[in-house]
DNA sequence: AATGAATGAGTATTCATTCAT
DNA sequence: CATGAATGAATACTCATTCAT
C-alpha cells in the first residue's frame, strides 16, 4: 500500500523537521547497513547512529522496515537524479549514448557501497514497496533503451531492450564482483570494454 | 575455517545417515528460504519442514548458518555439475561455445528459484565460507573464458574475461528480472539474443 | 575483568533507577536462590520475583551470572558493613576482641540463609569475579587477625592467623550445620563456647 | 526415598558388571566434576569419559542426579574407610586422639579435590539422599567426639562436641581456603597448630 | 517533540532421557 | 547388554515497539 515516502506515517507534523530527521536516519542507517546489513542492525543502533533516541526514531517511522524503504528510496533517488541529469544534456546521438553509459558506469563506481546495500536488502521490503522502488530502475532502463533506439537506425528492438538491461546489470556487477573485476580493471577501462561490447553486439545483430 | 561441507560437525557418526538427513534438511530449507528468506526462517521451521525434530536438526549441524552453507553449497554443486557436464561434451569450437552458453542459460531457467535463494542469502555466510562457496563460480567463469579464447582466434583477452562474467550475470539476471524479462521472452529467445550480443560484441572488439 | 558492581553494564542511564531495580533484583534473586539455588532458577523467575519483565531484567544486567555477582556482592557488603562497624567501636583490648567475635557469630546467625546462598553459589562466578568477591572476606579475616594480635601480648602469629580463619569458618559452620548444631545450642551458647575454645587455645600455644 | 546405592535402579542384572560400570562412571564423573562441576557436566560427557555410550550410562542409572549420588557416596566411603581404620588402631589415649586427628588432616590433604567436589555439589542432591550421605559424616564426628571424651577426663561435653565438628570443618577449610592457607603452611604445620589449638582450647574450658 | 524505561513475543541452542536395533 | 539416533521441553538472551513523562 505504501507507494511513496510521504506515505510513511510520522507523528511529527513539521515537514521540514521530518525531512531533516529522516535524512539523519538515512545517513546513519546506510553507514550501518554497509557494515552489517539490515537484519543485523538494530533499531537502537540506527537511532544512536542518527544522533537521537529510540523514541525519536519511532516518531518518524512506524516500523523498522520503513527505514529500509527510506534508505532504498534515497539511494535510487540519487542514482536516478544523476542518471537523468546525464540523459538531459544533449540530443540523441551516438556520442551521447556512449557518454550516458559511461557516466552511468562512473556513477556505479562512485556509489558502489550504496549499490551493494540496495540490492542486498531490497528483498527485505514487502512486495508493494519493492515494486514501487524498482519502478525507478525500470524507468531508467526504459529511458536508456529509448535513447539507444533513437540514436541508431534499424536496431533490433528486443536486443536493444536486453542491452539496456545488460548495461544496468553490468553496472551492479562492477560493485558485486569487485573482488574480481577491480583487480584487473579501472572503472574507465571497464566502461570502455563494456560499451564496446554492448554497442558492437547490438549493431551487428541482424534485425529480425 | 570451514572449507568443506565435511567440516560441518555432526554428532551423528553414520555417514550415510548424515548424507540422508542433510539432504532432507537442504530440501526443506530451500523450500522455506524461497518463501521467506534465511533470516525470516526459524530453525524449528527448518526442522519441521525437513521432517524431524529440532533436536535432530542440531544433531547434524552446529549453527543455523550451517544450514545456509549446506544450501548454498548444494545449489552451487548442482549448477557446477550441469555446467561441467555441458563443457565436457566436445572439443572447443564456435558451435560448442554457443551450445555451452545456451545450456547455461537453460540451466539458469531451470534453477531460477535456487539462484534467487543463492544470491540473496550468500552474504549471510561468514567471509571464509562465502569465499569457499564463491570459488566454484569463479572456476566456472574461468572455464568459460578459456573455452571462448580457445574457440576463436585473435580475441581481446580482457574483453573475453568480461564477456565470460557478463554471461554468468546475464544468467542470474534472467532469474532476478523475471518480472520484466520473462514477460517478453522465452528462455530460448533470451538465450539467442544474449549469445548473439555477447559473441558479436566480442568478435568485433579490436584486439588491443 | 569485572572488578566492581559498577562495571556490570546497564542499558539504563538513571543511576538511582539502576540502584532501585538492582535492589529489587537482588532481593528477588536471594529469595529464589535460597529455595532452589542459582542453577535451578531461571532468568524469567528472577524477573517475575523482582516484579518486572524479562526484558526489563536484561536492561539492568548483561548475563545471568551478573545476578549472581550482584547477590554475592550484596551479601558480602552486608557482612562487611556490620563486621566493620563492630570493629570500629573500641580500642584493641581483650574485651573488645571477644565482643567483635561475638557480634560476628550473631551476624552469622542473622544472615544464615544469605551465608548458605553465598558459599553454595560463589563457585558459579568466573575466577576474576570470584577473586574480587572473596577479597572482602580476606580483608575481614586480616582485620580480625590484627585485632587479636594487638590485644594480646606474645601470641604465636601463625596460630593467630589460623584462629582468625577458624572463627570465620565456624561462623559459616553455624549456618551449614544448623541441623546438628542448632538443635543443641542457641547462638549465644555456641558463641560462648567457640570464643572460649579459640582464645584458650591460642593463649596456651607456646610461641614458636 | 533412595537410602542406599543399592536402591539406584539398574536395568542390568549382573551385580559384578554393575559394580564395574558404576566404578568407571564414578571415576569419569569425578574427573569431570573437579574440572567443571556437576551442573556444567553433561551426561554425554560422563558417558564418554567413562568409556561407554550414553545408552549404556542409562542402563546403570535412572537420572543424572544418580551419578552425583554415586560420586558423593563414593567419596564419603573413602573418607570414612580411612578415618575408621585410623580410629581402630589403638585404645583411647591422648596420643591416640592426636594421631587420629593428624591422620584426618592428612586425609583431607590427600583428598582435597574430592572434598571440594563433595561439598560444592552435595546441595544438588535431594533432601532424602543428602541426609543419607551426610549421615556418614555425622557418624564420624560422633566417633571422634566419643574418642576425645574417653581419652581425657572431666571435659566439657558441649565443648567436646563442638571441637569434634570444628576439627572436621577445619579439614575442609584446608581444601577450600588452600589459596590462602597452603601458601603459608604445610599440611603438617597446619595439623600441628590446629591440634594444639583445639586440644588446648578444650582442656582449658572450665567444665560447666 | 524528545526521551528512554518497560515490555514480552520470539529465537537459537542445549541436554537429559528414551527406545529401536 | 550395548549402542547412538531421536526427541522436545527448557532456557538464556534479543530486539522491535510502546507509552508515560
Amino acid at each position: 500500500m505504501v507507494m511513496d515516502k510521504n506515505q510513511i506515517i510520522s507523528s511529527v507534523k513539521d515537514e521540514d523537521l521530518i525531512k531533516k530527521r529522516r535524512n539523519q536516519m538515512i545517513q546513519g542507517a546506510i553507514r550501518l547497513f554497509k557494515e552489517k546489513g539490515f537484519h543485523r542492525t538494530t533499531t537502537r543502533e540506527i537511532a544512536k547512529e542518527s544522533g537521537f533516541s529510540i523514541g525519536t526514531l519511532y516518531e518518524y517511522i512506524r516500523k523498522k522496515e520503513d527505514v529500509l524503504f527510506l534508505v532504498c528510496d534515497y539511494i535510487y533517488d540519487g542514482v536516478q537524479e544523476r542518471f537523468e541529469s546525464a540523459m538531459k544534456l544533449d540530443a540523441p546521438s551516438k556520442e551521447n549514448v556512449e557518454a550516458v553509459i559511461r557516466s552511468y558506469y562512473q556513477l556505479m563506481d562512485d556509489m558502489q557501497e550504496e549499490i551493494l546495500v540496495l540490492y542486498q536488502e531490497i528483498k527485505g521490503l514487502n512486495k508493494e514497496t519493492r515494486k514501487y522502488v524498482l519502478k525507478k530502475e525500470k524507468d531508467m532502463v526504459a529511458m536508456l533503451e529509448k535513447l539507444i533506439l533513437s540514436s541508431y537506425a534499424n536496431l533490433d528492438e528486443a536486443a536493444a531492450a536486453i542491452v539496456a538491461n545488460n548495461i544496468f546489470v553490468q553496472g551492479h556487477m562492477w560493485a558485486f564482483r569487485r573482488w574480481i573485476l577491480q583487480k584487473s580493471f579501472t572503472i574507465e577501462e571497464y566502461a570502455n570494454i563494456q560499451i564496446n561490447l554492448n554497442l558492437n553486439g547490438l549493431l551487428h545483430m541482424k534485425k529480425n
